[in-house]
RNA sequence: GCCAUCUUAGCUCAGUUGGUAGAGCAGCGCAUUCGUAACGCGCAGGUCAGGAGUUCGAAUCUCCUAGAUGGCUCCA
């Protein structure tokens, strides 16, 4: 898409923003308005119809009719300003209390908005910083709206759009403001783009990795157990460990050590690092009944991971120190953020920490940015990065000047390795700057998975220490990994990334046997198959049910099996099997006979080069 | 945590204005012994999420609780 054909889109879809706060005024005269700009893929306007009234998807038949007509009309739109004095009037007079607030603050503020506005979501009408004299208004037929604008020529050149949600949002986003109803439309420059988007969300509902791990048996859920708290069948199982196996692995090539640390410890390990402070609302507290200790679920692992270094007297030549653990940390979500793997209440991190010197961190990065590169590669995801700082609020420990030099470090690092990068203040961690890691998905959605984080903080307040060379005190730097995130969220991404149509070496179930009868000899021949193909370290299931073999191959299919396998007298004959690849692993065709031993060999070396596509 | 919607058999879903629950798939049994996406017949399976209320009568109406979904807020 060029820049200009961005432009008109973004202004299409404020337009659009416009027309249906404009429907939904005529048809509930009352309606006080917020604030209506331009997301992803579409846009929202926030409304409070007053007197508790809800708005619902039933309505949105009438508020497009409505907006149609608006469209109908092709009404220009005009640009007009006034004097903020005079905009506050109008605000009033037409009894719009947000609109208001909003000019308000703008007036009070002298520059653009308040801090925690940010005026081009608001769609806010004054530009640069200096002191706001004028704001703009849009007016389109009987309906007026602040705006900066900028809006298509008239109302009846706004594209496709399609009203999809209505949900509950807080007025500018703050939980203790009064919660207006935000209604969501897409829209696109042409209905055949709105109908791919729509067909995209098609896909993604399929793709649902709630719906497949239902369906693939890969976890459930109990309301015995508790929301947030996953469990993993044999088949999920087999996923998550082939996944953390392979994070293990590309981190032990650079001498990361496993260690393991208990999930529950004292409170004081969490107040000396610092995140008793900041997270100690949603920590899971553990009572002993024998002693008076207060203990918590650990929900991270780098305080621990110190205590393994602070153990014993380090010396400038032990570092860099590597610990590495995949371990299952524990977090009291709010109830309202679960949802499915994505986010969930026990999560489990494949997380490694770093314990370097200054000179050391450029090498340490690289290599964890080399795990990454390989890891996602491997999966066949595309990444970027994202870059994020402190910003100016106190929500940040440690010395400024130390974190100026870590950003810039982190920032070296990603352009010396040639990554795609963008950087976002406001996004690091407490203690540090992060490099997060965004995966785009099959069907193009980006997610947030694996991230790098440079620490000064932790170090000083655990008082960790090495001897120098010059036989001074050295302070180590933490550098935290994980490559997978939360393993539970990455399988999140990873089941709908793929489809579930996982490739041989992280498939549950790589092989499937069926019979084509169930006399002796034929059981007697799947058997020789399955004990070859467990020698190999496959993982093989055999069908052998009294089902007719349409059925049987259908059922493989449904449980998208990588390789199945009819075994019957013309196998026992001539002990070649033609194997049945599963359609996204084709690279050619046709399939051709082997004989067991080349078939199975030939599957174990994809598994173990975790290839996608068959060699077959 | 907040707002909205939802919760009927293992799964996917029917269930008309309140009159006491139904299908397909899966399961089990019988029959069949089958060659690359569904053979046939039969049987069993539900405190309609849980609780309280309104009513002669509640899956259906009201309230509470739990869970799910979509958002908001948050994410070490």
């Amino acid at each position: 898409m060029s820049d200009k054909q961005a432009e008109n889109l973004y202004a299409m879809r404020h337009s659009l923003a416009h027309i249906m706060a404009s429907a939904i005024q005529h048809l509930w005269p009352d309606v006080k308005l917020g604030v209506g700009p331009v997301v992803e893929d579409g846009f929202y306007y926030d409304v409070d119809l007053g007197d508790g009234e809800q708005l619902s998807a039933d309505d949105f038949e009438r508020i497009e009719a409505e907006m149609q007509k608006i469209i109908k009309a092709a009404e220009p739109f005009e640009r007009l300003e006034m004097p903020v004095g005079e905009a506050v009037a109008w605000a009033k007079k037409y009894s719009q209390p947000y609109k208001e607030e909003l000019l308000n603050d703008l007036q009070r503020s002298g520059t653009t908005v308040a801090k925690d506005l940010d005026s081009a979501e608001l769609g806010l009408a004054a530009e640069g910083d200096s002191k706001v004299e004028k704001v703009s208004f849009y007016r389109n037929g009987d309906f007026t709206d602040l705006c900066r604008g900028p809006h298509v020529e008239s109302t009846g050149k706004v594209g496709a759009f399609k009203l999809m949600r209505v949900a509950g949002a807080y007025w500018r986003g703050k939980e203790n403001n009064p919660q207006m109803q935000r209604v969501y439309g897409v829209a696109f420059a042409t209905p055949k783009e709105l109908r791919q988007y729509l067909d995209m969300l098609e896909e993604a509902k399929k793709r649902d990795h709630r719906k497949l791990g239902q369906e693939l048996d890969l976890y459930v859920m109990s309301e015995l157990v508790g929301s947030g708290l996953p469990i993993f069948t044999p088949r999920g199982t087999v996923l998550r460990e082939e996944l953390a196996a392979f994070s293990n692995e590309l981190r032990q090539r650079y001498d990361f050590q496993k260690v393991w640390t208990p999930h529950i410890t004292k409170k004081d390990l969490y107040e000396k690092s610092g995140h008793w402070a900041k997270f100690g609302d949603e920590l899971f507290l553990v009572k002993s009944q024998e002693t008076s200790d207060e203990l918590v679920m650990k929900p991270m692992n780098c305080p621990h991971h110190t205590r393994i270094y602070a153990s014993q007297p380090r010396s400038y030549r032990d570092l860099p120190i590597r610990y590495l653990e995949t371990t299952t940390d524990y977090r009291d979500e709010k109830t309202g953020e679960l949802g499915g793997l994505n986010r969930v209440r026990s999560l489990t991190q494949d997380d490694s920490h770093v314990f370097c010197r200054h000179d050391q961190i450029e090498t340490e990065i690289d290599q964890l940015l080399a795990c990454a590169d390989e890891l996602y590669a491997t999966v066949g995801m595309k990444l970027r990065v994202r870059l994020s700082y402190r910003d100016e609020s106190d929500a940040y420990l440690g010395d400024k000047n130390l974190w100026e030099s870590a950003q810039k470090q982190l920032k070296a690092a990603v352009v010396a390795n040639e990554l795609d990068y963008f950087e976002q203040e406001g996004e690091a961690a407490f203690y540090g700057p992060k490099i997060d890691f965004m995966a785009t998905d099959a069907i193009g959605r980006e997610h947030q998975v694996a991230t790098v984080q440079l620490d000064f903080v932790q170090p000083e307040r655990f008082g960790l220490e090495y001897a120098a060379e010059d036989g001074s005190q050295g302070q180590p730097v933490m550098i935290h990994c994980a490559l997978l995130g939360s393993i539970e969220r990455f399988l999140s991404v990873y089941i709908e990334h793929t489809g579930g149509k996982f490739p041989i070496w992280t498939a549950p179930e790589q092989i499937r046997l069926i019979s084509v009868n169930q006399e002796p000899e034929t059981l007697a021949f799947v058997d020789s198959v399955v004990q070859q193909a467990k020698k190999l370290r496959l993982r093989v299931m055999v069908d052998n049910s009294n089902e007719s073999v349409g059925k049987k191959i259908r059922n493989a299919e449904i449980w998208k099996v990588p390789y199945t396998v009819v075994l019957g007298e013309k196998e026992i004959a001539g002990g070649e099997v033609t194997p049945r690849v599963r359609g996204d692993m084709v690279v050619k065709e046709p399939p051709r006979s082997y004989t067991v031993d080349e078939f199975l060999k030939t599957v174990a070396n994809e598994a173990k080069s975790r290839v996608s596509k068959t060699s077959l």
